[in-house]
DNA sequence: TTTAGATTGTGAATGATGTAACATTTCCGT
DNA sequence: ACGGAAATGTTACATCATTCACAATCTAAA
């Protein structure tokens, strides 16, 4: 919230957490410094681009060296505010949720999934990757403390339940369902529409010239 | 491949399948005519960009009137080849994989996962969600006719499993791993990393005023 | 047929992002 | 201690994308 972060583009923002396990992966190998050039071909990302995005904080690195690992590190870990994590709740146990709750989302994250729900019985009481699953029913109940949802139930049921998100009090949702929903403007909603990614790399590539051009951020 | 395509701003391709999605309910529905103030708030676009996303196609609505949803809908239809289908493997039946072979991609859609590949011996022979699953050593058999790769597999994995693409001749790859893969300019790579997106939503969240901005696509 | 109302398509203004290029500064071997 | 090599931080530019605002045009109803 502190005057300096609040001018940082969004794009720069969406490759933060992609630096920051990079970095971290760095140092896991007992790596010392790092050039903008070496970081550039791990995460394809353009050189001056990477330099650009670190200067919106400061001084980070030293001119003829490069940025030292375990400073970087440091940096982003506060920068994240990596100690202070964000509960999440799972909205949907499917096989997308599924994935979502085996991923270990705790290793080097900002984030905890603390609960799942979802409206078949059959997985009620059941745990996911340690993440205990509740009925759909029950949402009001144990939703407090959590500010971001991720929902990943079928497009009919999206509404409804971000509507009832909402009067829950949650701050973000990650929406993996086809349908667009609607919230009021002090809830943020991203939107990851898989269908839509496939057919817009299928377009790409039919309408695009193939060489020459470097492969996308999604 | 038409001149008309190759001016397409890339922000606009990559609305276009939403869209697509969109006129397709209108249809259904039995909706004659929509216009762009109404298709915005289905679709959480500005009802301008809209508008001038459908006007690098030429003229496809009526002033005064707003666009007929038939004519628009068999004018994507055409524009998306949706007749030609694009066939798609899928590499790793995990959670994830196991989603999206049961995402029913043929509906209104103009790609087909024909084929899914795993190392695990348990899931051989099995199919799900309608397509066959072979071992991950038999790829160079059955990649045959397949241009677009979905990869699910764990992201130690990933390099690999995508040189063995590049070298089985495929143009495009949809990465779900958290390893940025390295490949030939001449193939292209949309990566989707999940729990970057949740970081990156969290993040949003914690330093980007709440109110007054509108929801993001991803 | 005329008119009021609606809505497109687009020129122009604005904003956001990416990248080339280089002066500046620091490192490090001799 | 010095000079060359290296790599940053930033200025300037180019590109891409969004949005405003309105003339042009159409519909539909009286």
């Amino acid at each position: 919230m502190d005057i300096e972060n609040a001018k940082i583009p969004q794009a720069t923002a969406k490759r933060l957490p992609l630096y920051y396990r990079f970095i971290n992966n760095l140092h896991s190998q007992g790596k010392m410094r790092v050039s903008s050039k070496e970081l550039s071909e791990a995460v394809k990302v353009d050189s001056a681009t990477i330099r650009r995005d670190f200067s919106y904080f400061g001084a980070l690195g030293k001119k003829g060296y490069g940025y030292n690992v375990e400073y970087l590190l440091s940096f982003f870990r506060k920068t994240l505010d990596q100690d202070e994590t964000t509960n999440v709740a799972l909205i949907g146990v499917g096989n997308l949720g599924t994935a979502f709750l085996n991923y270990n989302f705790t290793k080097n994250n900002n984030t905890k999934i603390q609960i799942a729900f979802d409206a078949s019985d059959d997985r009620i009481g059941d745990t996911v990757g340690g993440v205990p699953i509740k009925h759909i029913d029950e949402l009001e109940e144990y939703i407090d403390g959590i500010s971001v949802a991720i929902l990943t139930v079928p497009a009919q049921a999206a509404q409804g339940i971000a509507d009832r998100l909402v009067k829950a009090n949650i701050s973000g949702v990650l929406n993996f369902t086809p349908a667009r929903i609607t919230v009021p403007s002090s809830v943020r909603v991203h939107h990851i529409d898989l269908a839509v990614e496939l057919q817009a790399l299928v377009y790409f590539l039919k309408h695009y010239p193939l060489d020459g051009e470097l492969e996308d951020e999604l």
